[in-house]
DNA sequence: AATGCATGCTAAGTCTGTCAAGCACTAACT
DNA sequence: AGTTAGTGCTTGACAGACTTAGCATGCATT
């Protein structure tokens, strides 16, 4: 079909990749990532990490990561290569990209603002 | 005291006495584990994994032994310090005002308008 | 221009998991 | 005795994760 399509054998998306695109999604720094984890992951291991050149992360970076950039801890595991206990819970990514969406990282005035404009545009579209 | 049996009821904490136990149940030696690894894990590494002297081995390695010991791979991983994924959902701690923000409910046009419009807030007030 | 700051990245080092080889001991068997 | 085989354990070296300090560029302000 067209495009779009996804083919699941090929993984163009490596560990580092998925990273870096939560990470900029979120329009964060590496250094603010560095703040969030408070100094548990410091900035240019981050960039290793996104480059490519570290592949295998300990799992508590890999929770450090998932919890600040709102990605689940268990995808970043798989991509990692490790083994995902068997409770594969593939629908555990229910609401996909809203996941990616760091809640957890708003402050208060940010969040205000966010659901303000949640509100308006609700009343917009009916 | 007088207790003629040793203390077997313990149920062993540390990983290396969990694995261990599970060998010595199994009358297997540690050169039995390393052939029926097919060689992934060698006895002398088995050594220093029950001897405490290694305590946090890649996941792999657990799940070659938890597969072989016939031990739950989440117990190992949880006994060597990792976070086990299944731990992660219930809490969920650390959200307060996050709760608040019906993440669950965007459609994913109103998350991308959303996530712009944090961008923007973003780059105004640095 | 120059100063300052933020961002991403690299260099060089430390720490630790991991392996291969070998040591020390015991139990059997000739 | 001597050897053979089985056990657990140690040693020495390597690889890769991870850290700290610093570099290079870009972007802004003075």
């Amino acid at each position: 079909m067209t495009d779009g399509e996804t083919d699941q054998n090929v993984r163009p998306t490596n560990l580092g990749q998925i990273i870096k695109k939560a990470r900029t999604d979120l329009q964060m720094s590496q250094r603010d990532v560095e703040e969030a984890t408070g100094k548990e992951i410091s900035n240019a291991y981050l960039s290793q990490l996104e480059s490519g050149k570290i592949t295998k992360p300990s799992p508590h970076i890999l929770y450090a990561l998932s919890t600040v950039l709102a990605v689940p801890y268990e995808t970043l595991m798989e991509r990692a290569g490790y083994i995902v206990p068997s409770a594969q819970r593939p629908a555990d990514v229910k609401h996909g990209r809203a996941a990616t969406f760091a809640v957890d990282n708003l402050t208060a005035d940010e969040e205000a603002a966010l659901l303000d404009y949640l509100a308006y545009l609700r009343t917009k579209k009916g």
